[in-house]
DNA sequence: TAAGTGTACTACGAGTGATAGTACACATGA
DNA sequence: TCATGTGTACTATCACTCGTAGTACACTTA
């Protein structure tokens, strides 16, 4: 199974899914031109309505993840060229966190060291 | 105007007024002791009915940030025993967004000399 | 042709956020 | 004392989102 739900999760469950997926093929686990499970086959495996997984495939595909074919299925795009928006994002949300760091007093040393040593 | 809501930002209204008021005393503009706005004027001033502003306070009292009298009026609680929690919930962010960064294929050091050279 | 595919649509229930109104007990100051 | 302001506790209603359920249609493939 490489796609699961956590129910105990708050995100929505097509939420999940993208992210998983996303997730996925950045990995190159899944790969460009590869075919992504039908909307039909991965609501049965994950128990869940079709039309919560045809929610998440829309929002994959509006997104550039995947392509989808009436009546053939839906495939893994190549992702390359999303990759420096992704970077651009996690730097958006680091700088967040170092905001509100240095709202409760925390040096910028404190985290550069905690990273460190992970 | 110390406190105010962004109707464009998605969180719900009671939780920016939390979020607002945690920062103002973190920052150590709202003092220990300090009074709080009373639930009837905050919502006056903010256009918003009192029940929201209600659920915003009585969440900062669960949380510790405050306390209220009935009859009297909310007060500032003295938070420093509650900054060790607030550290650890940033480390904890931050250890989110660098396992995202590993992902995608970005390297600590990148991290650290963005955060760097904020 | 039959089966599987993506897609679109409506309808319903549950949960949450927010509003609206009412009510009660308490503290304070005129 | 009494009016006012305070926190608090209800109920009711509305809007929105999430998820489920069912149906339908056009397409591709074996």
């Amino acid at each position: 199974m490489l796609i699961e739900i956590d129910f105990r999760d708050k995100r929505p469950i097509y939420e999940q899914i993208v992210g998983r997926i996303e997730n996925l093929m950045i990995q190159g686990i899944i790969k460009p031109g590869d075919t992504i499970p039908s909307v039909r086959s991965l609501a049965m495996e994950l128990s869940i309505n079709p039309n919560t997984i045809q929610k998440a495939y829309s929002r994959l595909e509006k997104d550039g993840y995947i392509y989808s074919v009436s009546g053939r299925g839906s495939f893994a795009s190549n992702i390359s060229s999303l990759l420096p928006g992704k970077k651009q994002e996690v730097l958006d949300k680091l700088k967040d966190i170092v905001l509100e760091a240095s709202d409760i007093g925390m040096e910028k040393d404190e985290l550069i060291k905690y990273i460190g040593e992970m």
